[in-house]
RNA sequence: GGAGAGUUGGCAGAGUGGUCGAUUGCGGCGGUCUUGAAAACCGUUGUACCGAGAGGUACCGGGGGUUCGAAUCCCUCACUCUCCGCCA
C-alpha cells in the first residue's frame, strides 16, 4: 500500500511512475487527496470537540467532589449536544477513512526509475544470458516423459489421492526433491541467510500483511473452520515475523531463508504452459527474505540476483535474467527480476525465481519500522526471491541433463542426491 | 473435548468509575563520581495521528455498550496459560 504521505507530496512522480504499468491512476489520486482533505478537516473538528467534552467531564468530577451537585447536573446538560456532534464527526471520519484506504488498495507500487514502460510480459528486457542452449543427437524427451520412463514422479497417483497439481515424487525422483532443497539451504546459508522452518498455515492478519489478503484470497487454500490460510510462499509467515516492528537502530540488515511447501489455487489456463511440472498446486521452494535500510536496496537486490545466478551456475543450467516492465511487474513490487531456464525439450524459457524489491509497499502495511538517528521511525524496505522453486528446476535438470545414458546430475548436487546418474 | 485462570508500556508487575498514558522494579539512554569500569546517585525513556505553532486526539488483546467521565462495569470475539482427557 502506498503511504498517504507519499501521494501528498509526490503526487505527480507517482503518475508518471504507475503510467509505465499503463495505469491512469490520476483519477484516484485526486479523489484519494480530495477524501484526504475532508478526512483531515473533520478530524480536526472532532478533536476540538473531544478535547471540549473532555474539559467539561473532568470539571464535572471535580465539581462532584466538592459536593457541588447542582452545578454539576447543569454542567451535564451541556455536553449532550456537543457528544451528537462529535459521534457525527466520528461517523465522517471513519467513513472517509475507509474510502482511503479502500482507494489505497487500488493502486500498485510506483516501478523504480530503471523500469521500463511496457504492456506484458512481451516487453520485458533481458538484461543477463548465460550457458549453453543444450543440443541432443537424439530427440529429448520432455520431463513428464522422462519421470515417467524412470518412475520419478507420478502424476496419475496424486489425483487419485488428491488432485490435479499434487504429484507423488518416487525413489530418486524424491530424492532429488530432498537433495535439491538441502543445496538451496546450504547454499543460502553460506550467503548469510538464517533459516527458519515457518508454520505452513498463517492467520488473517499474516495474510494483509504481506497484501495476500484482502483482494486475492481465492488464490490461497482456506480452512475455514480454524480461518487459516496455507502458505502460497515462505515470504508470508518469513515477513511476517517482523509485523508491528520498530528496529531499534538503523543499523540493520535481516537476511532470513526458509524452506516450504507453497499452496496456490490458481484455477487458471489447461494445456501445454501446466502439463507435468510446469503449473502445480502444491510445490516446494525455497525463499530468501530481506530487510533492509532503504539506503540498501538496490545493493541487496544486487546480491539477491548474484546469489542465484550461483544457484543455476552450479546446477549447469543455462538462464536468462529478465527486468520486467511495468506492466509485468507485480502489484506490490517496485522492481522485479525473473530468472528463466531454458527447458531443453520443451524449447523454451521457464520462470524458475523472482526477485523483487517492494521498498515501503508491505512496510507500510505490515508497520514494519526502524528508529533513525534523529529517534523518528521510518519504514523499511522488504525484498524477497525464490532461491529456488523446485518444480521447474527439476523439469530443467530432467530435460537438460538427460542422455543417452540416463539423466546426469550436475557436480555440485551429487553429494546431496548420492547418485550421479537416473537410469 | 471438559474445567478454570488470564491478556496493562522493551520486560516484570500495580492499578475495580474521575487530575491515569497509567505507581513501582528491571532494562535502555543521558549525566555526576572514577584513570577506566562497576556500584551508588540524579535525570530521562511508548506509538500513531491532527495542528503553522501553542497544543490537542486516540490507543491498557480486538469490537461493541453503559456513563458527563471507563484500564477499571456490561456484552461479544480472539488469543495465552494451568489441570483433566485424547494423541504423533
Amino acid at each position: 500500500m502506498l503511504e498517504i504521505a507519499r501521494i501528498r507530496s509526490e503526487k505527480t512522480a507517482i503518475i508518471e511512475g504507475l503510467k509505465k504499468r499503463n495505469i491512469d491512476a490520476s483519477l484516484t489520486i485526486d479523489s484519494i487527496l480530495e477524501l484526504d482533505m475532508k478526512w483531515r478537516n473533520s478530524k480536526t473538528d472532532l478533536e476540538r470537540y473531544a478535547a471540549e467534552l473532555n474539559q467539561l467531564a473532568k470539571s464535572i468530577g471535580i465539581l462532584m467532589k466538592e459536593g457541588k451537585q447542582e452545578e454539576a447536573n447543569t454542567t451535564k446538560e451541556q455536553t449532550a449536544a456537543l457528544k451528537a456532534k462529535e459521534n457525527e464527526l466520528k461517523i465522517a471520519v471513519d467513513d472517509f477513512e475507509k474510502q482511503i484506504t479502500q482507494l489505497l488498495y487500488t493502486l500498485p507500487n510506483v516501478p523504480n526509475e530503471l523500469v521500463k514502460a511496457g504492456a506484458n510480459e512481451t516487453e520485458n528486457e533481458t538484461v543477463v544470458t548465460s550457458g549453453e542452449i543444450p543440443t541432443f543427437n537424439f530427440s529429448p524427451l520432455a520431463h513428464w516423459d522422462l519421470a515417467k520412463k524412470f518412475d520419478l514422479i507420478d502424476f496419475e497417483l496424486g489425483v487419485k489421492v488428491t488432485g490435479a497439481g499434487f504429484p507423488f515424487y518416487k525413489g530418486k525422483g524424491a530424492k532429488l526433491q530432498r537433495a535439491l532443497i538441502t543445496f538451496f539451504l546450504d547454499e543460502a546459508e553460506k550467503s548469510g541467510y538464517e533459516e527458519f522452518i515457518p508454520p505452513l498455515v498463517v492467520n488473517e492478519a499474516s495474510g494483509i500483511g504481506t497484501g495476500q489478503l484482502p483482494d486475492k484470497e481465492g488464490q490461497m487454500y482456506h480452512c475455514t473452520i480454524d480461518d487459516f490460510y496455507l502458505i502460497p510462499t515462505a515470504e508470508v509467515p518469513l515477513t511476517n515475523i517482523y509485523r508491528d516492528t520498530i528496529l531499534p537502530s538503523e543499523d540493520f540488515s535481516i537476511k532470513l531463508t526458509g524452506y516450504t511447501p507453497c499452496f496456490r489455487r490458481e484455477a487458471g489456463s489447461y494445456g501445454k504452459d501446466v502439463r507435468g511440472l510446469n503449473r502445480l498446486h502444491q510445490f516446494d521452494k525455497v525463499e530468501i527474505v530481506r530487510i533492509e535500510h532503504p539506503s540498501n536496496t538496490a545493493k541487496a537486490l544486487e546480491e539477491m540476483l548474484e546469489h542465484v545466478k550461483n544457484l543455476l551456475e552450479k546446477l549447469e543450467l543455462p538462464y536468462r535474467i529478465l527486468r520486467l516492465c511495468g506492466g509485468d511487474t507485480g502489484f506490490a513490487s517496485a522492481m522485479t527480476y525473473d530468472f528463466e531456464v531454458y527447458s531443453g525439450a520443451q524449447e523454451k524459457w521457464l520462470e524458475v525465481s523472482s526477485c523483487s524489491r517492494f521498498d515501503t509497499f508491505q512496510s507500510n502495511r505490515l508497520k514494519l519500522r526502524f528508529k533513525g538517528e534523529d529517534k523518528k521511525t521510518q519504514l523499511c524496505h522488504t525484498l524477497n526471491g525464490s532461491a529456488l522453486a523446485l518444480p521447474r528446476i527439476v523439469a530443467a535438470i530432467l530435460e537438460n541433463h538427460q542422455s543417452e545414458d540416463g539423466i546426469k546430475i550436475p557436480k555440485a548436487l551429487q553429494k546431496y542426491t548420492g547418485f550421479d546418474i537416473i537410469n
